[in-house]
DNA sequence: GTCTATAAGGTGATAGAC
DNA sequence: GTCTATCACCTTATAGAC
C-alpha cells in the first residue's frame, strides 16, 4: 500500500512534469507549476528528484524517445515500401497530433543542449541503417529514382512534423485563423504526404 | 553628434537583444546578458525600452517581418512558375541558414503567443493570394498536377524550414554528429527541394 | 512521505549621482 | 545619456515539524 502510493506519486509528478516542460520548455517552466499540475506541494518534487535540471532530464530523455525509437521502429512494418512509407507517415503524424507541441519541445531545448542529444542517441541505441539499406534497395531494383536516403527520410520526417511545429504560423497565415480548416488539412495531410512523396520518387 | 550617438545605442541595444532574444528565447533570455552584448549598462535597457516585454516585442515583430513577407515577396520574381518555386526555395534557404536559429524563435514564442501572430500579421498585411492564383492556373493549364495550394506551399515550406531548424536532430541522427556533413547537405538541399516538389507536381 | 516556513540567490526595474 | 547602488519580487532549494 505505501510503496503503491510511492509509485503513485513519482509517477504524478513526472506525467505534471512533462505537461509543464513540454509546454513552457525548461527556462519557462515553474517547479512551482508542476507542483500545483501534479496536486502536491514544491517540496515533494525535491524530495523525489533532486532538482529542476534532474527532472527535466527525466522529460527530456522520454520525449526523444518518444519522437524518434518509437517512430523509426513503425518502418518495420510488413508490406512493400511504399506502403512501409505510408505506415511510417501515419504513425508519425499520429503521434505528433496527440502530442503537438512535442517535437518543437524537443527541437528547442535540443538547440540549447546539443551534446544531450548525442549523449542520448547513443544510449537509445537509434540506428536508421536498415532504413537507407530499403531505400538503396529500392533504388538499384528500379523503383524509385536515385535519391539520396538522407535526403528522403528528412523530406518524409519535415513533411510531417513542420506543419504540426508551426501550427499557429499555418493557421494565421494560411488560413486567417479558421481552426476548424486546419483541422481538416491535418486530417487528409496523412494521405496527402504519402502521396506527395511516393508521386516525386516513383519510377514511370 | 548627440543625436547620431542615441542612434548608434538605440541600435546597438537591437542587435544585441535580437542576437540573446533569438537564441535563448524570451523566458531564457536575461538582461543583463543583452547589456554586456552591447557593451552598456543594463540600466540604459530601461532607458531606452521601458521593459524586457517592450524589447521582446520589438525583437519578434522585426523576426516575424524578416521570416514572411520579405520572402513571400521573392516568389513574384519573373520567369516560370518552376523557375519561381526555385528562385524561392533558393531565397528562403539562404536567409534561415544566414540565422538558423530564426525560425525556431518565432514558432516556440508563437506558441505561447498566438495573438501576437494574428495581430502581426494583420499588421504586416501579409497576402499569399497571389502564390495561390499561380498554383491555379498552372493546374488549370495542365502543367503541374490537381494539388491543393495550401497543401502545396506548407510542403514547400516544411521542406525548406525543417532541417535547419531540428539541425541538431538531422546531425545527431543522420550524420552521427558529422558537422561537415551537415553543411554539404544543406549546400545540396537548395536545388534537390526544388526538383523533389518539381518531379512529384509536374504532369508527364 | 508530506507539509509549512524560510533561506539563498537571481532578475527586472528604478532612484539618484554625474 | 550613462553609470552605480539598491529595491522588490520571484524562484529554486532546504530545514524541520508532523
Amino acid at each position: 500500500m505505501k510503496a503503491k502510493k510511492d509509485i503513485n506519486t513519482e509517477e504524478k509528478i513526472v506525467e505534471a512534469a512533462e505537461k509543464v516542460f513540454i509546454k513552457n520548455g525548461m527556462a519557462g517552466a515553474r517547479m512551482q507549476q508542476i507542483a500545483d499540475e501534479a496536486g502536491i506541494n514544491k517540496a515533494l518534487l525535491h524530495y523525489y528528484y533532486r532538482s529542476k535540471e534532474k527532472l527535466f532530464s527525466i522529460v527530456f530523455r522520454t520525449a526523444l524517445k518518444a519522437l524518434l525509437p518509437n517512430i523509426i521502429k513503425s518502418f518495420k512494418s510488413e508490406g512493400s515500401f511504399f506502403e512501409k512509407l505510408r505506415v511510417f507517415v501515419d504513425t508519425y503524424l499520429t503521434i505528433i497530433e496527440k502530442n503537438p507541441h512535442l517535437p518543437g519541445f524537443v527541437i528547442h531545448e535540443l538547440n540549447h543542449r546539443p551534446e544531450q542529444l548525442i549523449q542520448t542517441i547513443a544510449e537509445l541505441d537509434i540506428d536508421i541503417q536498415f532504413i537507407i539499406d530499403d531505400i538503396n534497395t529500392e533504388i538499384e531494383n528500379g523503383n524509385i529514382i536515385n535519391i539520396s536516403p538522407n535526403d528522403l527520410i528528412i523530406n518524409v520526417i519535415s513533411l510531417c512534423i513542420f506543419p504540426v511545429v508551426a501550427r499557429p504560423m499555418v493557421t494565421g497565415v494560411l488560413f486567417k485563423g479558421d481552426k476548424d480548416e486546419y483541422k481538416t488539412f491535418l486530417k487528409e495531410r496523412k494521405s496527402h504526404v504519402a502521396d506527395f512523396v511516393i508521386n516525386s520518387i516513383k519510377t514511370k
